[in-house]
RNA sequence: GCGAGAGUGGUGGAAUGGUAGACACGCUAGAUUUAGGAUCUAGUGCCUCAGGGCGUGCGGGUUCAAAUCCCGCCUCUCGCACCA
């Protein structure tokens, strides 16, 4: 009676907990140290601890879970750790609305999502746990800082930096996004402040960067990160200025070198103001004035018309001796190749809306194929031959680029070059909650760094942390007033703090050994575990987390701290899981889905499940909550399966080692390929099919084939299948059995449906057996009585047969 | 504007040249229950004169055969955007 009693009342919740109960007084999921298996490295994007986990953090880390688990039971030793990304703009801006210290914020929302992040049943590593505000790891982004600063990759510049007017601090160039550029936080339009501010050289590193050939990455990273490192070939070419001297151009087009009837500057170019003439000094003044007031937002507007002032002064042309006017214009970037251009308004688009606007001369220097000669009507930026161009007439336009090139370079006059449009990274934050930046500023020895043996550089525990727009440490005079290290003369500490995509560049490396205090991470973990093998997390991070994460790798190659040139070998992305309304999930638009009402409703294996099934992992899509009833039924069915009592169904039970075979092989393949809802899929297909020949099957077969299908089940919904493990007498735990195999023999079926087409429309089906000869199954499709109308009256021209599987009858 | 991805039932999706709609949600009917927002069974692309016909954003093509390959277009999503 209580047997039946407690089947029907089905509590996954209580069940979970047992599980989870049970696997933590067991270790189970202590990370192996087998060195005779081979390792494997899951690794998952670290979270922040905003104070709850929501479903935007099991999306990705549960399916995460099953691969790993998945890798276990194929005989790999796995390391899948977890932590905490807790530096950062949101734990100041939470705790000044709170009135509490960040610190205090933080570690709270810590406590809780560690018992949250339980509650998923993945088997994590909680002991490799790291916390990147600590002080045992943010000693290490110091130690890194001062060996990039001892390498020249950590330098120091005065220069116009963007920066948040709400977040009242500096901001990476990956930080502002869109057209209108804003801040990537708080979505306020940046401005630009000069500022000396500490930057890491990423661009020493863009050409490596460029290279993928190595790792398994997604295409759609590859393509977002090559797009953001901009790479240009081309060409920087000098152009002589009477009484100033010569001004580079980089162009890609040095094949329209005879075109450039135009010379444009930036209007911060800092020959500006030397090369303008009397005349034209005011007029050069108010738009270069204007021009810096402007915002961001109007300057970078493509649309706007072109706008210049003319300087007076004029360009001699190294390909023909002309002398060109030279205009200042905002639309010439100083932040992108030499903050000048030549501008050819026959062959670029900007350049011809200009020479429309101010009556310059269009000269065509590249024949479009077909050309009548004529003036074009718009700019032409296409390939062709090259005209009016002296001697190089009749070159095609790519080969001209390069005869261009070298005829500049013989003359002293250009050279082939590559622009990126990455910049370096900057790094200073002018926040309290981050990693003290590890310098110290003498008046006799200049700048020093602090040496290793004081780092840590402690962040002060009690600060006044509102942002004024000064650092707040400089506020805090026992910070701020220190010694030099190497003359111990008065000195002050550097109080900006850096950027938090510092502690998420290389936290997988402190993982191996959270505690070691002999640098960054024990070489000797290294050995055994790097690097990671599969990390998992969203496509949202695709340029700035994960080409910091390259980059930093790159760097600590060079600094001898590994071997390898990337930090992770194979990298999959999840879709966003957007809210109830299809818009981003997010606290102020109301929409944040909190699992835990459906982990205590359904559990936690539903949840995951559930998440699994909605659709391809990689395309994420709006969460709606109702299809977690059709999860949470399939395994309710599931437990039944060990009940007693036989159901009866219509399905062959001589089917079943085939069907347990395939379902092997599927899951094998989905898993490998990530494509975890067509597994769950073919798990509920699975489940009703041994329903429904329950108790039809001899005991022996069944016991197999039901211990086959807890075992595959296991990294899908390990508490489940712990259960049913048990329940059919396995030995504690499933999830230390080996991933079956599946005999390619056994899948195939005797007997198959024989389809029949008639000019390629289905007309009817045929049991017969697999190996049926074309020449029988022919007969079986003409003699059959939902075929032959079609046939009537008609001449069977062809017929063709695809082995196992159709006849098409065609007639005509 | 440039680059990438996507368009299939009422809904999420499956099928990567060979049975379109697997698996679910929802819906309909029935069974069971004191009751049910529980469970079970059957049905469920559209049209239909019940033979069939139509059907994967639109138009064309290749093929014995196309959601799938090719060409042209439309729509949506994301990223970048005066980058010389």
């Amino acid at each position: 009676m209580s047997e039946t009693r407690q089947r029907k009342t089905y509590d996954p919740t209580s069940l979970e907990r047992r599980w989870q109960e049970r696997w933590a007084e067991t270790g189970l999921y202590k990370t192996d140290e087998d060195e005779s298996k081979p390792k494997h490295y899951a690794l998952t994007m670290l979270p922040y601890p905003s104070g709850d986990l929501h479903v935007g953090h099991w999306y990705p880390m549960t399916p995460s879970d099953t691969r790993a688990r998945f890798m276990r039971m194929n005989g790999y030793r796995v390391f899948f750790p977890i932590g905490f990304d807790a530096f950062g703009l949101p734990a100041e801006n939470a705790a000044i609305q709170r009135g509490i210290q960040p610190r205090e914020w933080t570690y709270s929302n810590i406590e809780r999502m560690r018992v949250q992040l339980r509650q998923m049943g993945a088997m994590f590593d909680f002991d490799s746990e790291v916390v990147t505000c600590a002080p045992e790891y943010y000693r290490w982004n110091q130690w890194f800082f001062v060996k990039f600063f001892e390498k020249g990759i950590a330098y120091r510049e005065e220069a116009p930096v963007d920066w948040c007017p709400k977040d009242n601090t500096t901001l990476a160039r990956e930080q502002v996004i869109g057209p209108d550029r804003r801040c990537e936080r708080c979505g306020t339009p940046v401005i630009k402040k000069n500022l000396a501010q500490w930057l890491f050289r990423i661009t020493d590193y863009a050409e490596e960067l460029l290279d993928y050939s190595n790792i398994d990455w997604p295409e759609r990273v590859e393509t977002l990160q090559r797009n953001w490192i901009g790479r240009s070939e081309g060409a920087e070419i000098e152009f002589q200025i009477e009484n100033y001297g010569p001004v580079e151009v980089f162009t890609t087009r040095p094949d329209t070198l005879f075109g450039a009837t135009f010379f444009v500057m930036s209007p911060e170019h800092p020959a500006v103001e030397q090369i303008t003439t009397p005349e034209q000094a005011e007029d050069v003044r108010a738009y270069v004035e204007r021009a810096a007031r402007m915002s961001e937002i109007d300057r970078t507007d493509a649309t706007r018309e072109k706008t210049g002032v003319f300087t007076g002064a004029f360009a001699s042309n190294p390909a023909n001796g002309e002398e060109i006017p030279i205009f200042i214009a905002d639309y010439v970037l100083m932040g992108y190749g030499t903050g000048a251009i030549m501008a050819v308004p026959a062959h670029d688009e900007r350049d011809f809306d200009f020479a429309r606007e101010y009556g310059i001369e269009i000269r065509t220097v590249i024949a479009p194929p077909h050309w009548d000669g004529e003036d074009l009507e718009e700019p032409y930026a296409g390939g062709g031959t090259m005209v009016n161009s002296d001697g190089f007439d009749g070159t095609p336009s790519a080969e001209g680029k390069e005869r261009v090139t070298a005829w500049l370079e013989e003359r002293s006059a250009g050279r082939a070059a590559v622009t990126y449009r990455l910049h370096d990274w900057l790094i200073s934050r002018q926040r309290y909650w981050g990693t003290p930046i590890p310098m110290i500023f003498c008046d006799e020895c200049g700048i020093v760094a602090v040496p290793e043996e004081d780092l840590p550089v402690l962040l002060p525990e009690e600060a006044e942390f509102m942002p004024t727009g000064e650092s707040p440490l400089k506020l805090d005079p026992d910070f701020y007033n220190t010694e030099c290290p190497s003359c111990d003369g008065p000195a002050t500490r550097e109080t900006d703090t850096m950027d938090t995509f510092m502690d998420s560049s290389w936290y997988w490396y402190r993982y191996l050994s959270p505690h070691y205090d002999e640098g960054p991470f024990d070489p000797v973990r290294g050995e055994k575990w790097l690097p990671v093998d599969q990390y998992t997390g969203g496509i949202e991070h695709a340029i700035l987390h994960l080409l910091y994460a390259r980059f930093f790798t790159k760097v600590m190659r060079d600094l001898g701290l590994v071997d390898f040139d990337e930090p992770m070998t194979r990298l999959r992305n999840q879709g966003t899981i957007l809210g109830p309304d299809g818009q981003k999930m997010s606290k102020s638009r109301g929409n944040v889905v909190n699992p835990q009402e459906y982990v205590d409703r359904f559990g936690s294996d539903a949840l995951r499940g559930f998440l699994m099934f909605i659709g391809p992992w990689n395309e994420g899509g709006p969460w709606d909550g109702k299809g977690m009833e059709g999860v949470s039924r399939w395994l309710r069915r599931v437990l039944t399966l060990a009940a007693d009592e036989s159901s009866g169904g219509e399905a062959d039970p001589s089917e079943l080692p085939r069907r347990t075979n395939r379902l092997i092989k599927k899951l094998t393949e989905d898993l490998e390929a990530f494509r975890f809802n067509t597994s769950i899929a073919a798990l509920m297909e699975h489940t009703n099919y041994l329903l429904a020949i329950k108790g039809r099957v001899e005991e022996d077969a069944w016991h197999g084939a039901l211990r086959s299908f807890v075992t595959v089940l296991a990294p899908f919904a390990p508490h489940h299948a712990e259960e049913m493990w048990a329940e059919s007498g396995g030995e504690y735990s499933v999830h230390e059995q080996s991933w079956p195999g599946y005999e390619e023999a056994l899948i195939r079926a005797e007997e198959i449906t024989l389809i029949v087409q008639v000019n390629g429309k289905l007309r009817d089906r045929i049991e017969a057996p697999a190996d049926i000869s074309e020449e029988a199954a022919k007969v079986l499709a003409l003699e059959s009585a939902r075929v032959r109308p079609h046939l009537e009256g008609k001449e069977l021209r062809k017929s063709v047969y695809v082995p196992g599987r159709l006849v098409n009858l065609v007639v005509g």
